[in-house]
DNA sequence: CGGCATCCTAACATTGATGTTCGGATCCGA
DNA sequence: TCGGATCCGAACATCAATGTTAGGATGCCG
């Protein structure tokens, strides 16, 4: 095994976040190794397609657990502040999630992204009850436009729009404060 | 000409902004036409996909050009909210342009759609200038933000998450106001 | 060196989507 | 009722991507 596993599902996910279409032959290229060998490590695109969802959740879930985001004890919105600085160098990986569509099929995937989404919408819940976040917006519209942002970021970042060390204050900066001038 | 070109690319956009690899057949049966007759309309999926970016963006120019955000006597927040409310019924149109990444290769239409983000960019400029917009932040990313909410905002809508009508007004509070409890 | 593992290129088979062709059904207006 | 237009299902050809197999190059470790 003398190319990682991990490079090969970066590379793959940063082809496949792009362009869900892409060749198989398009990821072994980018991974740089051939087409064969990616054969050996996934038997089929499905496993590849598969074993890419589940490494971007369980990067999310050990960045969840990192921050303590689940943890009632702890500030939620800061809590979320820190996560958004976790996630940003998931991009591609988020971004694979994001576009790859054919994963709605997958229960156990659904399942995964549901718990997720839970503590997330719970963690917004918790930052209304302590009057840090607006009361009048949906606790699961705030957890969706976090995460589009930091997909918006992410790709702001790839086509050179925005500041790569900049991304996540943007992002953070405006989903709680807003873009209109105090 | 009994099924109207309009529901056609209609229920492809719905199609296909959900999931870019769909079949021809998938789109055909979606737009309640058979396969034969979607390829009397459109010769290759190429032409398909292509039509469907121009449509896109054709309602994209049309809606920007009736809240003229481009005319520098409008005050551009107030445009931009306009703007939303005409974005939001395009939403399936909005999120095929977002995934479906094979358009980058077409000169043209990467031209056209680097006109709209001038537009708005300019916009985002005259309300920074106005003292509207926070000048710390970079036009390009609120103009991506916003762009990316409202996609959000549709696939919420679509899911389930958030209700239709509530949709442009959370994309406009969330971007201008934030999140965060005053 | 010899053995093992890993990766490669080059072919091949298979499969599923694309694109084409045809004959027949339906509708509508002359 | 005739003719034209439109759509359909079914069958076919083509093509590109997927998946398979074989043989050889390289490198590492005993």
């Amino acid at each position: 095994m003398a190319v990682s596993t991990d490079a090969i599902l970066d590379a793959a996910s940063r082809v496949l976040a792009t362009n869900p279409g892409a060749t198989l032959a398009d990821v072994a290229r980018a991974a740089g190794i051939s087409r064969t060998t990616l054969f050996t490590r996934y038997a089929t695109r499905d496993e590849l397609l598969r074993a890419l969802a589940d490494d971007a959740l369980d990067r999310t879930d050990a960045a969840i657990a990192a921050v303590g985001l689940g943890d009632p004890a702890r500030h939620p919105v800061e809590a979320l502040a820190d996560l958004t600085d976790a996630m940003m160098p998931l991009g591609s990986r988020l971004g694979y999630l994001l576009r790859e569509r054919s994963l709605d099929d997958d229960e156990e995937l659904r399942e995964r992204w549901a718990r997720i989404d839970r503590i997330v919408t719970d963690a917004v819940r918790r930052a209304q009850a302590d009057g840090r976040v607006r009361p009048d917006l949906p606790a699961l519209w705030v957890g969706d436009a976090w995460f589009w942002l930091v997909v918006a970021a992410w790709e702001g970042i790839e086509a050179g729009r925005i500041a790569p060390l900049d991304g996540s204050r943007l992002v953070l900066s405006t989903l709680l404060d807003g873009a209109a001038a105090p």
